[in-house]
DNA sequence: CCGGATCCGACAGGATACTG
DNA sequence: CAGTATCCTGTCGGATCCGG
C-alpha cells in the first residue's frame, strides 16, 4: 500500500511543503474567496443570493472565482431543470475541512493582535 | 481583568473572524513573504543572506517585504556598527507561532491532493 | 553591505451592457 | 436566474541605476 505523505515527512523537504502551503493560499486569497466560502458556509448557495450576500461583488467576478474554486475541488455545480434553471454551488469535503485552516488563522490573528498590543 | 476573545466567541461574530484572517492573510500571501519567512526560519537572516539564499529576488523587492513585516510585528530589525554596517531581521514571537498556522496548510494542502487523486 | 529612486509592463479586478 | 462580453483602471512586482 502506498503511504500518505505525511506532515513530519514534508517538513524534511522543503519543495513539498512550499507546494502544499500554495495549494491552500490558491484557495482562499484574492478579494473574493473567502466571502464565497464564507456565504456558502452560511446556506447561501445560489448564484444570485451568493451575489446579494456579498455586497459589491459584480456577477463576472463571481462567476470566475467560482468557477476557479470548481476547478480546484472545492465546490460543485449542480444544475436543477426547473424554469428558470436554478444553480446550487456546494462545498465538497475539502471544502468544509478547510474551516480548519482558517480557524488556525484566527487564532493566531487574534493572539498576535494581544502580542502587537502588549508591545507598545 | 479583560477577557481575550476566544476563537469561539469570534466564531459568533463574522465580522472579527474575517478581520482576523485577513490579518493572518496579510502576513503571508504575496509572491516573496513565504520564502522569506522560511529563510529566516532556516536562519539566514542578513540582508544578503536572504537575498542569495531566495533566487531572483531584486533588493527592491526584499526591501519593502522586510519593512511591511517588521511593521506588522512579524520581524525585527537589528543594526549593528560594523564596517560596512550589518543588518539581521529576526522573527518575534508573533513570527515563529505563525508556522502553526504553515502546519495546518501543510496538512490540508497535502489531504486535498489526495481527495482530488481520489475523486477522478 | 544595505538599501532608495524611477520607470515600466502584466495582470487582478471594476464598470457597464447584454443574453439564453 | 445565471451568467458573457468588452472595455478600462489600479496595484503588484520587475528592471535598472544610484548612494551612504
Amino acid at each position: 500500500m502506498e503511504e500518505i505523505l505525511s506532515i513530519k515527512e514534508t517538513k524534511s523537504c522543503p519543495i513539498l511543503y512550499v507546494l502544499a502551503i500554495n495549494d491552500t493560499l490558491n484557495v482562499i486569497s484574492g478579494k473574493w474567496k473567502l466571502p464565497i466560502l464564507g456565504s456558502i458556509l452560511f446556506g447561501k448557495n445560489r448564484f444570485t443570493e451568493i451575489q446579494r450576500n456579498i455586497s459589491k461583488i459584480t456577477p463576472r467576478m463571481l462567476s470566475k472565482e467560482l468557477k476557479e474554486l470548481e476547478l480546484n475541488g472545492i465546490v460543485v455545480r449542480k444544475v436543477y431543470d426547473t424554469t428558470p434553471v436554478s444553480v446550487e454551488y456546494e462545498l465538497t469535503t475539502s471544502g468544509k475541512n478547510i474551516v480548519e485552516v482558517l480557524d488556525k488563522m484566527v487564532e493566531w490573528g487574534l493572539s498576535h493582535r494581544e502580542f502587537v498590543m502588549d508591545s507598545k
